[in-house]
DNA sequence: TGCAAACATTTTGGCGCCAATTCTGAAACC
DNA sequence: GGTTTCAGAATTGGCGCCAAAATGTTTGCA
C-alpha cells in the first residue's frame, strides 16, 4: 500500500528526451507545468528529480525549486521524504476547480465585452476558426492548445490584470488533459460552434449572453454520469 | 537609484526576537505570511535571509523554500542577486485585488446561506460582537485579527472548499495591514454593523442582501481620493 | 511454498563551502 | 562642494557531497 492518495500508480514511468534541451530557469517551472496540463504526466504520477534533470536540461537544485512552485500551485503534491506526484483530482475537487473557472471567466465578462476592439474579435475569430478546423484534421493535442489559446486570447481582453492572472492559474489546475477534455465527437463540434456564439455575444455587446455561453462552454465535460451509475467493483464473488 | 518598483525602501530594518522560537518547517511559510500580512514588514522591505534565519529560528534553505513559495503568493517578489522584498501594490493592483475578493466571496454567498446552521449564526454573532467591542478596547491589531477571523469563519460555510482556498489566498494579498485598513473611526464602526447585517442576512436566507452587503463592505477602504489629487512632486523651483 | 527479516540500491533532502554579484563607505578627482 | 571611482564588506545563490529514508530484492526459516 504504498500511497493512499490517488488510484494511478505509474511509479517512475518518466519519458526522457532525445536531446537536452537547455531550458533557462524561468521557464522550467512553465514547461513543466504545460508537460502536467498536456497530460504527459498523468495524474499520480511520481516526479522523480534525476529523470526530471535529464528531461530538461536542469540541475537538481532547479528541478526541486520548480516543484516547490508547482506544489504551491497545487499541480502537484509533495510527501515528505517520498517525492513529489501529480495532483489527482478526485470529481469533488474538479467539480468545484470548475465552478470557480466559471466564477472567474464569467466576472471578466463585462469588461471583456466593454473592451473588445474589432481587430481583438478579428483575432478571436482566427483562433476559434483554427480550432474548428482543428477538429477535422488535429490531433487531440492540437485541438486541446488551439481550444487553450482561444480562452486565453479572450480572457486578456479583461480589464483586471488579477482577474486574468488568477483564471488562468485555475485554468491550469482544472482536469484539462486532453484525454479527457472532450467526451464526444459532437461535443467538440459543439465547442467549436460556441466559440463563435462568444464572438457574436461580445460584437453584440451583450455581457450576460456571453456569460451565459462561457458558463455552458465550461460546463461541458462534466457529463460522468456513467463513473458514477456504476457500482463498487467486488473483488471476489 | 536602487530599485525602480516600489516607493519605500527601508533596507535591511528587521525586527529581531529576543529568543529564537523553533519553528517547524511547514510553519515558517504560515508565520512569514502573518507577519507580512500584519505589516511587521512593510511593502517595499528587503527580506535579508540572515534576519529571518535568525526570527524564526530556521535554516537559510528553510528560509529560501520559504521566500520562493511567499512569490509565488505573489506576497514577495524576487529580484536575482538582489533577494526578496515585500511585495508593494500600487493602487491599481490594490483596486483590482479588491474587485476579485469582491467576485470570490459573493460567489460563496449562495451555499453560504444554504448551509449556515443556527450554531454557525451563533458563532458568527460571537465573532462580530468581539469586533465591535475591540474597535472601543482593542488595539488596531486586535481589531485586524478580530475582522479576518470573522471573515474566515464566514467563508468556512461555502461548501466549495476550492473557492474558499482561493478567496483566502487573495485575501491575503490584499493591502490588509493595520495601519491602512480603516481610514476612520466612523468606518470601523459601520464595518461592525455591517457584520450583523451579513447575519441578518444568512438568518433571513436572503442571499443577494448578502451578496450586496459584502460587496460594500469590501470597497469600504477605498477612499483615496486625497492621494490621487495631490500633484507629483517636483524636485526643484 | 508462503512469509518475514535482512541486505543492497535508489532517491530524497539537508548542510556547508565558495564564487559571483551587489552594496557601503571613503578617498580621489573635477 | 558635488560627483565619480575604487577597494572592502556583505549578501545572494549554486554546486557537490553525504546522511537518512524508502524501495526493491534476495535470503533464511517454518
Amino acid at each position: 500500500m504504498p500511497y493512499e492518495g490517488c488510484g494511478l500508480h505509474n511509479r517512475g514511468v518518466v519519458i526522457f528526451m532525445t536531446s537536452k534541451t537547455q531550458i533557462s530557469r524561468g521557464t522550467l517551472l512553465e514547461a513543466m507545468a504545460k508537460d502536467i496540463q498536456a497530460g504527459v504526466f498523468t495524474p499520480g504520477t511520481w516526479l522523480k528529480q534525476i529523470d526530471l534533470e535529464n528531461r530538461y536540461g536542469a540541475t537538481r537544485m532547479e528541478v526541486r525549486r520548480a516543484l516547490d512552485q508547482l506544489s504551491s500551485k497545487r499541480l502537484v503534491r509533495h510527501v515528505p521524504n517520498r517525492g513529489y506526484h501529480v495532483h489527482a483530482l478526485d470529481d469533488r475537487q474538479a467539480d468545484e476547480i470548475r465552478e470557480v473557472r466559471i466564477v472567474l471567466e464569467t466576472a471578466a465578462a463585462d469588461t471583456i465585452v466593454q473592451n473588445a476592439t474589432a481587430a481583438d474579435r478579428q483575432e478571436l475569430r482566427a483562433l476559434a476558426q483554427r480550432f474548428s478546423d482543428l477538429v477535422l484534421t488535429g490531433t487531440l493535442l492540437e485541438q486541446y492548445e488551439a481550444n487553450v489559446a482561444f480562452h486565453i486570447r479572450l480572457l486578456k481582453l479583461c480589464s483586471n490584470q488579477e482577474l486574468v492572472n488568477l483564471a488562468l492559474d485555475i485554468r491550469g489546475r482544472g482536469p484539462s488533459a486532453p484525454a479527457t477534455q472532450w467526451k464526444t465527437r459532437a461535443r467538440i463540434e459543439q465547442s467549436g460552434r460556441e466559440h463563435f456564439l462568444m464572438i457574436e455575444a461580445i460584437e453584440a455587446g451583450d455581457a450576460p449572453a456571453l456569460r451565459s455561453i462561457l458558463t455552458a462552454h465550461i460546463r461541458q465535460s462534466a457529463e460522468k454520469e456513467l463513473a458514477r451509475i456504476q457500482p463498487p467493483q467486488r473483488r471476489r464473488g
